[in-house]
DNA sequence: ATTAAATGATACCAAAAGGTATTGTAATTA
DNA sequence: TAATTACAATACCTTTTGGTATCATTTAAT
């Protein structure tokens, strides 16, 4: 039972996903729509916005028989947040590198 | 032959590696250093830090016997780089949530 | 010189991931 | 109503992944 941090990674761990959400970015668009784009069946694009949709990434709404697939800016954020905790790292170090670099400056 | 872009990714996408970036953030560590924090053997670590490395997210050094593991900030920099897409995205949308919100405000 | 410590390398295994094929179901349209 | 469209669900297959176990190699310590 994975979190929904691990969810959100694993779904960005494939280069078809990136893709689809590159695209989604553009304007959002039905299973088929996304599925013209890539050399896969429909069933395997299907699967891919699945893994989207758990990891938070995409949202999905149904509109008759179709299923319109978004792109979903707060999953997104989501992942950037977990970067943000290196923020700090690179503070430090380029903290540390600019004493060092004032030490040596008269 | 997969790309940079898709070895960075893939890295992050495991808990245990993910885990092993954070510690990295504290100080550079040994291999049993990192085995240690995880309840897996040192050759499972090995490859995690393969992957790592592999991805662009850390860097190994060599002193004698040991192999320090440093984290790479570069590398995590490449990862957020690709985030930088959807900043196009945030930025559309909140303009037009900007926009509709005024319209709504005399 | 021996022994112990730290790692490298390989083979192997189970589970997960990515994909196809097939069949079924709900909504449109002719 | 019948045919078509868009999707859901399932079974199945192959490759990759995460892990162990084992043995070899290099460096440090006694």
């Amino acid at each position: 039972m994975p979190d929904q941090e691990q969810l959100c990674f694993r779904a960005l761990a494939d280069p078809t996903r990136r893709g689809i959400l590159r695209m989604l970015a553009q304007r959002e668009m039905t299973i088929a729509e996304v599925a013209d784009n890539f050399e896969m069946t429909r069933a395997a694009v299907k699967k891919h916005l699945l893994v989207l949709s758990d990891g938070g990434l995409i949202a999905v709404r149904t509109e008759g028989r179709n299923r319109i697939n978004t792109l979903d800016a707060a999953g997104l954020k989501q992942a950037l947040g977990w970067f943000e905790f290196f923020d700090q790292f690179w503070d430090d170090r380029l903290a540390i590198l600019k004493s060092e670099i004032e030490k040596d400056t008269p």
